[in-house]
DNA sequence: TTGAAAGCGTTACCAT
DNA sequence: ATGGTAACGCTTTCAA
């Protein structure tokens, strides 16, 4: 409205600072850093001054002069997904403890969204850590030397650092479980719309190798409680011999189990269901989900702890120390 | 182990990077950041070389120069609580739909975190939008002059913006909807441990006495689904006569259904619960969550773009548009 | 097409 | 106790 209006207003600097104290720069700069060489007459005029002038101190000059501050970008698919929530919650811990920044960026599990984002981060962090999965070479190009540490993909080169997940013995043991109570017709919601099969589904298949129970009982999911709902109306339409299911994710595994009810199969006794991750959200479902459990916490601060030796030149830790290995945790669902 | 060990490892810079080019600097920044003035062969030299290098450019230096980066500090009392995660996760598309970069901290809900976090970010964001139960002397303190947007809290002084949340009509449609179901007796689940009453608590002793019922059956629980179970425990230990229970919050009103289940009391049959928030959550737990709902997108959206005019010098949404309306959602637990 | 020089805003070092 | 000067690493004029 007119008296707002007018050209751009031109950052306060500490020269503004220092001519209206009627001091030099780094006087200034010894006042407002709590510096000792400094009247304590002086220091308050100086202060007064800068809170008179809505002084701030620019990011970029004091980084670029005490480099000091370090960045993190944290990449996840979707923050809303409880899974993905308690992993960045982990890194931030992790992160903080160590007087770190962490940039969460959300990439909508798109890979268009990824490459964006990676540009954009490239430029504004000193490390990653995340979720990816666009190709090797887009990750490479987009974020030039910058330390990378990949969750839960297999990098083919040593250019990038990665946190694995091993279900393998957790997904047996879930089979195994299941097939101990009788099931002989295992199903299993997968992730749906990836190229290859998933890892998870990989262990499935193992595991019910390795009882005699078939490992074909599969229909595709959409990593949401709807889609989890779906992917069972699904499952069951085309098999509906299946009395047990175990899902890609929690996620999935709680619509499962809500379907389930809509479907007026009690669970465990008409359906048993057994999920993948151990979220908390797992504990407030009826009945609570049996799951092949993750330890977030831990993936996250493994993350942050590896990122941080590459950042430091510190010794890195091995491949053999970067995994997060699943534990079957059964409740009631199972 | 001995290779690796030695002094700091200088900073690639963009001289060293002309140097092994046999070019000038400004060459560097010009192949580096695409520009048209350059030959090809050189340009491809310089990048050659920068990759040989290692060189990543120095964000301070880039954001000095060009300054045009903007950075947000989201700040929440616990990014697990599926609340505040839904209000991050929608800070953080509004944020990205500007171009912006947020960096999220997590005070796990302690004042002490708090006061260390704005120091830190001080000196680290461009402005800061969130959740603190701090003095506003102490938020000053640590802030200066930086752009803050608060959310759910009043501020006394025209210092810090602050988005409101408005549940009296929502409560007030719940608590009309359990008189008209025909309780009589409806207790509440109120936050613990904050020193005045929450504006949740009078909007519902208000609702209540519009009503002509007892607005004083009122249990605290912690805000955890464990909290509300105790909570609904200790409400029903000292008050047996509740037939209904509006929560604080969702969380709590999940971990109250848990426990009713546990009781034996059937939902909403002998219990009938409505929430606050209108979390996805309360969609995925049986029976379905009644709920005062918040449009958590709009809440986050909202805050972004105020701090977005605060930052700009754009005229700043005024009080009366800073609000966020809660309203009554039904399901099936009410 | 390339290079030299001038900042960007701050802090560190060395005078005074 | 205070000020001058020189970095910090980059981009943006302007000149060649």
């Amino acid at each position: 409205m007119g008296s707002s209006s007018g050209s751009e207003p031109r950052r306060v600097t500490i020269h503004d600072v220092a001519r209206s104290a009627g001091v030099s720069r780094q006087t200034v700069s010894r006042a407002l850093n709590g510096k000792d060489e400094i009247e304590v007459s002086t220091k308050q005029r100086v202060l007064d001054a800068a809170r008179e002038l809505g002084y701030r101190p620019s990011r970029f000059a004091r980084g670029l002069v005490r480099q000091d501050t370090t960045t993190i970008g944290l990449v996840v698919p979707d923050l809303l997904n409880p899974f993905f929530t308690e992993v960045a919650a982990a890194a931030l811990e992790a992160a903080r403890a160590r007087g770190w920044h962490v940039v969460v960026y959300d990439t909508a599990d798109r890979a268009a969204e990824e490459i964006g984002t990676l540009q954009v981060i490239g430029t504004q962090v000193d490390a990653v850590v995340g979720y990816f999965s666009c190709s090797e070479d887009e990750l490479d190009q987009f974020t030039r030397g910058m330390p990378m540490v990949l969750i839960d993909r297999e990098p083919r080169t040593a250019r990038f650092s990665a946190i694995r997940i091993d279900g393998e013995e957790g997904v047996r043991a879930a089979v195994a479980h299941l097939v101990g109570r009788g099931h002989t017709r295992i199903g299993m919601l997968d992730q749906v719309g990836r190229a290859a099969p998933s890892p998870r589904r990989e262990w499935f298949t193992a595991a019910a190798a390795a009882h005699g129970v078939d490992a074909g009982l599969v229909a595709g999911a959409a990593q949401s409680a709807d889609g989890g709902g779906a992917g069972l109306r699904a499952l069951l339409a085309e098999h509906p011999e299946v009395t047990a299911v175990f899902t890609f994710n929690d996620i999935v595994a709680v619509g499962a189990l809500r379907e389930a009810r809509r479907l007026g199969r009690s669970v465990p006794r008409d359906l048993a269901v057994i999920g993948f991750d151990g979220l908390a959200l797992g504990a407030l479902v009826e009945p609570p989900l049996s799951s092949v459990a993750l330890d977030t916490r831990r993936l996250g601060a493994l993350a942050i702890d590896q990122v941080g030796r590459l950042l430091t030149g510190a010794e890195p830790l091995e491949a053999a120390d970067l995994v997060v290995r699943a534990e079957l945790r059964l409740a009631g669902s199972a």
